[in-house]
DNA sequence: GATGAATGAGTTTTCATTCAT
DNA sequence: GATGAATGAAAACTCATTCAT
């Protein structure tokens, strides 16, 4: 049957993907070879070549992967709770801040993606698209709260809620990056919701933010 | 005469530095070669070895000495401003988002380092240590304003307002480092103060941080 | 039906023969690839070891396909033509210098192969075959010719003057080989002729030779 | 001293283009590999590319070299001889059928570069120089053999007697090719002075051409 | 019989380091 | 001390062949 082989083939390519993630994870770009993958991922050395063309297409495709993945974890925790503006945010806020999403591993393949991403086109345009989808999310969000504000100037307002968040939020991945094991889950979920109590009062609350877990 | 060849051997240093430094922010780490280095500096192969042993020694020195060139900047800037707390947080948050500091050298050059240092130590140490020299300077900034501003907790309203300011000067550079062209300093000044003034209401004003320029 | 697998067997061989021709005259030797012939052919990767058992073989089997495609079309020539000697000879000249026979496949393809000849024994088997072959027909044309040009050493003559001729041809190959644009048919046939009348003045007739075309 | 260096230098590169040279008269130019010319020139692996920048440099180089090797040999011929149109061209003709000129390593080389000149424009080029200058040697000294003999149109019969000569002349290599130890050097140059004398009977004679050797 | 994904030996290339000059 | 030619281990890549489906 051809499904059989198809299916291997496509567990073969996400093997290798799935490798490449935990070699820049574990020793950073620089020492993730073809050797290294393929030991990993326990495929032969063709196989790079065959389903990605080359080593390079497969780091782009393993960092195309990886913003995919953090996207869908952000979004797949959107649907779980409720629809309007500040839920939104809490979630994004946490989601972000959480064990699932911001751990070593993740923080390691993102910064050394990041590192890459002014001399590699496909890994900066991965690095761009992450970046942009969450904008959005973060944007609508805080439209819908400016609006119910009553700000003067609700979209200029949105813009910098959203700018201000998060730049906050990578603060503190590379706050995780130096410091992995002092970091504080929760000072740094209060400290974001100060920011955002501040902006939108009725919003937000200081102390709700930190009934974390 | 000794001192003619100290000098010149000290140049000779300074130059494989500033050739790592420029190689690395245009072409990146990985494409930062022995030969790359050596045709900028416009200095022989063996040098490198003669003065530091090896590449990756003279790049730690590169991190180490880049490092301390953006703190000396920082340290600078605060020598030519008022002693008050809150002249000292403007004055870091303004350097820290200007022309002088934040333009795409510096950026390339501090996210490439970043990259790489989950698995070089060295990089990771002068990393730690800009970080860390900062912080101070931050912290005790805002002690001074937190105890003016006879908060309940000087000591942790402190800590959070560092926390957070860095956070979000951190993820200023981030959005730098992604869209250098479109960054406006101004709005990403007015969110930093936005945050500062919610925090301490007394002593940063929204309006005057737009007085940049 | 055995009939019809058997004639799908042979279209395919033959479809992988002429891939492998056509590669070599586009891309030479050593870029015809497995991959090359099979794209060129159509045909599934395993064919080839299926109908050959390798590539080297179908290579050599072109090589010895090319080689009797060549001798063919010369030798249907000469059934559309007289029987005497000056006839035959006439007819291998000019039909060695037309286009069907001179082109730029054929001449490319040619001498790839003579190339690897040396290193190959298969293919070195078919070149010579060929070569005997033509030498053979020409060698006749002229015993006939000496003979009734009732010269010294009949058989001598006709040795040096196919020995000539064939040296001759060979070379306006190469003059072809190097100038394929430049090359002009009716000077080739000429200067042959020119060679062949100071032998022959009684059969080969300079003038006549440029009634080409 | 430099100047030693620089000779070690010099010779290790034409090492290296020896070493390829035998490597394609004997194992033909496919079975080329940088682990063959390393073996032979027992040289290191990186030379080649310190020295010509990869494989297929090296190997353009060496064609380079062998086509100027070739062209220096019949040109010393030629200072050896006097000045006439037809010292010369014995001269030429001699020096070409000779052992030291045709000889199996040569033949071997050439027809193996010539099987790769259509896909390779540097050893096309070279193909070509070589042929266009003893084109012009063979040419001058015509063009005076024609004036002296007073024919119809000097140049046009230069041009054809050049263009026979050559091409005979490649017609011999070929033979050499694919029967070296069969061929008879007196019969191929009594063959092309029989072609010489019955276009130039005052200047070449049939029988003189066999005081060979 | 036919297919084409998979293999891995062998290829070219890169590059930090060495060391004779 | 300084130079840069030379080294060779290790990197990425190619490709004829195999073989499960």
């Amino acid at each position: 049957m051809t499904g059989r082989r198809q299916e291997i083939r496509e567990r073969n390519r996400l093997s290798l993907i799935e490798a490449v993630l935990d070699s820049v994870a574990e020793k950073g770009i620089s020492e993730t070879s073809v050797s290294e993958i393929i030991h990993r991922a326990e495929l032969s050395r063709g196989m790079i070549h065959l389903h990605f063309g080359g080593k390079d297409n497969l780091v782009d495709e393993a960092a195309r992967y990886s913003s995919e993945q953090y996207y869908n974890g952000i979004y797949a925790l959107l649907e779980t709770t409720g629809q309007t503006g500040q839920e939104h945010i809490e979630m994004i806020v946490r989601g972000d801040l959480s064990e699932a999403i911001l751990n070593k591993k993740n923080v390691s393949i993102w910064y050394a993606f990041r590192g890459e991403a002014r001399n590699r086109a496909a890994i900066a345009a991965f690095s761009d698209t992450r970046d942009a989808k969450l904008r959005n999310l973060v944007f609508n969000a805080f439209a819908r709260i400016a609006k119910e504000a009553k700000v003067d100037d609700p979209n200029q307002v949105a813009r910098d809620a959203t700018h201000g968040t998060l730049a906050m939020l990578e603060g503190m991945w590379t706050d995780y990056l130096l410091h992995p094991d002092s970091f504080d889950r929760n000072e740094a979920t209060r400290i974001v919701f100060r920011f955002l109590s501040s902006m939108f009062p009725a919003h937000f609350d200081l102390d709700g933010a930190l009934s974390l877990e």
